[in-house]
DNA sequence: AGTATAGATTATAATTATTCTAATTACAAA
DNA sequence: TTTGTAATTAGAATAATTATAATCTATACT
């Protein structure tokens, strides 16, 4: 477990250190694996910042995805999830709980496809669906399970 | 190009050949790589059923989900978009324009991974996130592209 | 340290995408 | 041709997100 301070990390991307956006980074990096949407960040912050807005969460997220410091994610449910983690990594996503598990690949070998294209890459992202451990063995919802 | 009957898919995946459904699939095989939205099928269907209603375009893509029949892409915007093709293939997602370009990509080894978490995969999907030709010769909002 | 100001936060309204509900209509089997 | 079941429709409802306008505050400059 590294050294982490919020503020510095703002600063390092130009952003002011705002107590809000400071309670973000945290919230963010205390959930970590969590993948929270803005409402579940929302919630978290409501104790410390009891008159905190949705608009501040999501000007917020909105600002940190500009300065590259989280990812959104958009799979199956409606809101999309955040997550601080910006070293290469990939998620199995579980169609029936919609849990989104962390794992981590080797670099996909795309070059020959971006040079074709012209297409200049910043970022990847692998999604595996299907149905997770936990899942299969309670064997629920069988009939949601498409593809 | 291939002989293709809509009715016959239909009926290949039990589901009733209404005129709506018919239509829906050869909106989406017409608009080929076009990855359109609900809305744009709902558009493009207004012509031939101008009663027709949203909840008909949800409905029938919901069906052809459960079938198998296409795929649910939800990348940057907010509407999801409908691919057809259910071959194995990924996007090229341009953060400038929006373009999400068809790519086809040697199977991605991930069997290991599946195995650690004893996942049961039912499909994967890559998604590659930068700028494209155009929007780079352009220049483009430079300030949008993050990461 | 005190202050001006650009930028951040807030409450609220508006928008957008999607789902639900209830009534109507159409298909397909007997 | 009836009859049951499923599909379609209009419109209301919900959920997620964005916009607006007023107020506040972190930072830079005296």
């Amino acid at each position: 477990m590294d050294h982490w301070d919020a503020m510095e990390v703002l600063k390092d991307v130009n952003l002011r250190a705002t107590p809000q956006r400071i309670a973000v980074l945290n919230v963010l990096k205390m959930l970590g694996q969590a993948h929270p949407t803005a409402e579940e960040i929302y919630v978290a912050l409501k104790q410390e910042f009891p008159a905190i807005s949705f608009a501040t969460v999501y000007n917020t997220l909105k600002s940190f995805l500009d300065a590259g410091l989280l990812h959104e994610l958009r799979f199956g449910d409606k809101a999309s999830r955040y997550d601080l983690n910006t070293q290469a990594h990939h998620h199995l996503l579980c169609e029936v709980c919609g849990d989104l598990i962390d794992i981590y690949l080797p670099e996909v070998d795309v070059a020959q496809v971006l040079r074709e294209h012209e297409f200049a890459m910043s970022g990847y992202h692998v999604e595996i669906r299907g149905v997770c451990k936990t899942c299969r063995e309670h064997t629920l919802h069988k009939a949601d399970t498409h593809l």
